[in-house]
DNA sequence: TCCATTTGACCGCA
DNA sequence: TGCGGTCAAATGGA
């Protein structure tokens, strides 16, 4: 199945730039580990990162990137992966979700992407309800949902009207635990109101709420599932679970013979090429790092830049608990691992 | 007075 | 027809 070619092509150079730049920030971040650094200039160093590699997530999905790996993937090498299609944490509310997005993609500007997550809020915050994102929503709505403990709500972004800005997001209280909230958005801020910064704003004690999953949904019924920053999860429609072949790193990347995902996804800008020895080594005693040292990109162009990261508002700081198999990321320490086994080819990227 | 929230009504879809 | 999502009038706080 061939991809949109422009849409590919667009994604692909946003998505390395993306990965790129988190790279980059990863390495700086290596190299201030050493150094007395203030807390915030590391939290901040973590933030970018993390936004980065949410924008990627974001760009394989609304690029269509993700939907073709799961259409050129074999249904056969679908399992017994450490990449799971795990059900959705409210995976009784799946199809609900596949539902309204369809339904908000043809009320409110056909807004195909979205993506939820789910956050914990400590018990003192219990009450107050979801930790602020950063970004200025308004309150239009609050509905009881079918078989649902708690109401729905419904926000939109404060500056739709004056900025023409069409986020929104759904705030679901988890039945289960009351203290999880299920947070959708949907459509990215397009306003030029940057989100506050979490860790300038709040204290680091404040900084409780922990970000457990977040999953970036597709129209087509395709969901990444995004844990911790850099676990993701790639999720189908059907309620089955599935997996997902691809556990990827760098050295798998270079060496994945007749598995071309890295020579034919990053090619464009000898992407590959750049990763410095330690991160490329696949036997290296010192976590691989990401590296654009070399990485001819010089800019992040190809991604509609905005003030903020639109997702900076997702940056938690717990790890714990999580250590998922699906992408040994563990962020920004652990490498990255691409799966060798990845039936990538060509095709799908190529103009 | 302005702005955000609340809440019942309305709409579209399956 | 029921449900989820949105609208918009009513309400309240600063």
């Amino acid at each position: 199945m061939e991809m949109n070619c422009s849409s590919s092509s667009d994604g692909r150079t946003a998505l390395i730039n993306e990965l790129t730049r988190g790279m980059e920030l990863a390495k700086q971040l290596r190299a201030h580990l050493g150094l007395e650094l203030p807390t915030e200039t590391r939290e901040m160093l973590l933030e970018q990162i993390l936004s980065s590699y949410d924008k990627a997530l974001l760009i394989l999905n609304s690029s269509g990137l993700v939907e073709w790996l799961q259409n050129v993937v074999p249904s056969s090498a679908m399992s017994g992966s450490p990449m799971s299609f795990t059900k959705s944490p409210r995976s009784e509310d799946f199809n609900d979700h596949l539902e309204s997005s369809r339904d908000f993609s043809k009320k409110s500007r056909k807004v195909k992407a979205w993506r939820s997550e789910q956050v914990k809020v400590n018990l003192e915050n219990e009450l107050e309800g979801p930790p602020d994102d950063g970004y200025s929503w308004r309150k239009y709505g609050q509905k009881d949902i079918l078989g649902a403990k708690y109401p729905r709500s419904y926000y939109r972004c404060t500056y739709r009207s004056v900025q023409d800005c069409w986020a929104t997001k759904q705030v679901q209280r988890s039945d289960e635990d009351a203290s999880i909230f299920d947070i959708t958005y949907k459509g990215m801020h397009t306003c030029r109101n940057a989100p506050r910064s979490k860790s300038a704003s709040a204290s680091p004690e404040k900084q409780e709420p922990k970000l457990q999953t977040i999953e970036y949904h597709q129209e087509s019924n395709k969901i990444l599932n995004f844990r911790n920053g850099l676990s993701v999860d790639v999720q189908n429609l059907d309620t089955t679970e599935m997996t997902f072949p691809i556990t990827l790193t760098a050295f798998d990347c270079m060496n994945s013979g007749n598995n071309t995902l890295m020579p034919s996804t990053f090619n464009n800008n000898d992407f590959y090429h750049s990763f410095d020895p330690s991160f490329i080594s696949p036997v290296t005693s010192e976590p691989n790092y990401f590296s654009a040292s070399s990485c001819k990109i010089d800019n992040f162009g190809g991604f509609p830049q905005q003030p903020e990261s639109d997702f900076a508002d997702i940056i938690l700081a717990n790890t714990s608990g999580t250590n998922s198999p699906i992408v040994e990321l563990d962020f920004p320490l652990d490498p990255f691992h691409f799966n060798p086994d990845f039936p990538f080819d060509n095709h799908g990227f190529s103009r």
